[in-house]
DNA sequence: TAGATTGTTAATCGATTAACAATC
DNA sequence: TAGATTGTTAATCGATTAACAATC
């Protein structure tokens, strides 16, 4: 998969906008496309197009990754797979581990996309002893009394908290303290850990709930346009249902 | 639920920064932990806390949405959850299809938070008939086949994709058709959609890669500093392991 | 050489943050 | 009145984007 050129990359690497790396893995992704389809070059226009941003803004992210276009020409599909896949340290190996084994952490375990790109499940953990040597993807399920010791073996950085919301803080502190420093968290909780880790969170609720305030938004602007044009709009949306000052039974996360 | 004060809220809603509401489902989750420990107001101060933000973020965020704080005092909790779901649209009920009921699906299913926040599962869709009639979450699964008469008949607007990425983009299509304009997408796919839909993108490998850019960046670190200073770090991190020039098979999504 | 396309500049936009006057 | 805390201003920072000179 490594092409013939071989550019010292002379430790840039720091300095990488925040907004640059959350793409580089949507630009991975287009290109591991081309590269299956046999695809040899792309050019920005055609590449920012299937991985959905413009191509300005393209060029700009993989200008702090170095020169690695060709002027006139294109990028090389191979050779940016591969300076993508250094960039984002998926040339390594990154065990992992998913603590929570309910329906989220055993749909991650199965999640093929996890063991494509260098990241592999070292390990299942749960807290109820029910589960132990529970085999989920293939995987028996261990202990949470034995976390220490899994890290430990298996020399894992990068831990995925999918237990309920209660657990997440003491399972986050424990992983911290047996070395991990990479936090996947979707349990719907605020995690404090100490500088030097780093807390990603994924949170289903929120994601609907943004969706929402805009569908809630266009419906508002269609009540007002047809109000104002006179006509009824085609087809009735959210906000024409339900009295507007009731309010549902919010539930904590 | 609702307290006594009634300002009319004279439709700003325009005009709200995305950033901020993207915040709002986090102070609104602060809020209802509050409102359960019966904490009649809070500062900026805590509730940034709380939510885990700066306080002068929260209180920007705040004065889009109106003034509902009380200088030397702070904010009515109840209050503030009430104008923050009303602000979202979760004084309505959203009906939510979820298409694709593998793993995920069936995780999503059953997930307690979106139930608990206005969301109701109105159907579980899936294209193999050997699911169709299934119950998951309590819910029988449907064939998708008959995807445009559910949404009609329950008057989706919002559709949740947990279906293989090759498959996302036709159920996409379908729902749009069939009147869905707010789309929640795992499929490791970039949705083309028509102006007037939403598309937000929950993608875990994704969330991982970044994870592990920074990963890297840390082991880096420690690397040069533990050279430069003669010494050895105190546990070995990932960059320490592997040749650098070796790839994993890096698989498409 | 002519056409294509990168890499970079500079303008613009949006988000963050500290600071503090307003005011409860 | 004194203390506390909001709401807003203004400065700063980072991200986006169009445009185009460089160059294959």
């Amino acid at each position: 998969m490594a092409t013939g050129r071989n550019h010292r990359p002379a430790t840039r690497s720091r300095g990488i906008p925040e907004a640059t790396v959350a793409r580089l893995p949507l630009y991975l992704r287009a290109l591991t496309a081309l590269s299956e389809r046999s695809v040899p070059t792309v050019s920005s226009e055609e590449l920012a197009s299937a991985a959905g941003v413009n191509s300005a803004k393209l060029r700009k992210d993989f200008s702090y990754l170095g020169s690695y276009g060709t002027r006139g020409v294109g990028y090389d599909v191979e050779y940016l797979v591969y300076q993508i896949s250094r960039e984002l340290g998926l040339t390594q190996d990154w065990p992992v581990v998913i603590v929570g084994i309910g329906n989220l952490g055993a749909a991650l375990a199965n999640y093929g996309g996890f063991a494509s790109r260098g990241f592999r499940v070292a390990a299942l953990i749960d807290a109820d002893p029910s589960m132990t040597g529970r085999q989920v993807a293939g995987i028996a399920v261990q202990h949470v009394d034995d976390l220490e010791s899994i890290i430990a073996a298996n020399d894992v950085s990068i831990g995925v908290i999918t237990t309920p919301g209660g657990a997440a803080q003491q399972v986050c502190d424990r992983l911290v303290a047996a070395g991990v420093s990479s936090i996947l968290n979707f349990a719907p909780t605020v995690l404090s850990v100490p500088e030097g880790v780093d807390v990603r969170k994924v949170d289903l609720s929120i994601e609907l709930q943004i969706l929402a305030f805009h569908e809630q938004r266009k419906a508002a602007e269609d009540l007002s346009r047809s109000v104002s044009d006179g006509v009824r709009v085609s087809r009735a949306r959210r906000g024409d249902q339900g009295p507007e000052g009731e309010i549902p039974a919010v539930m904590p996360a």
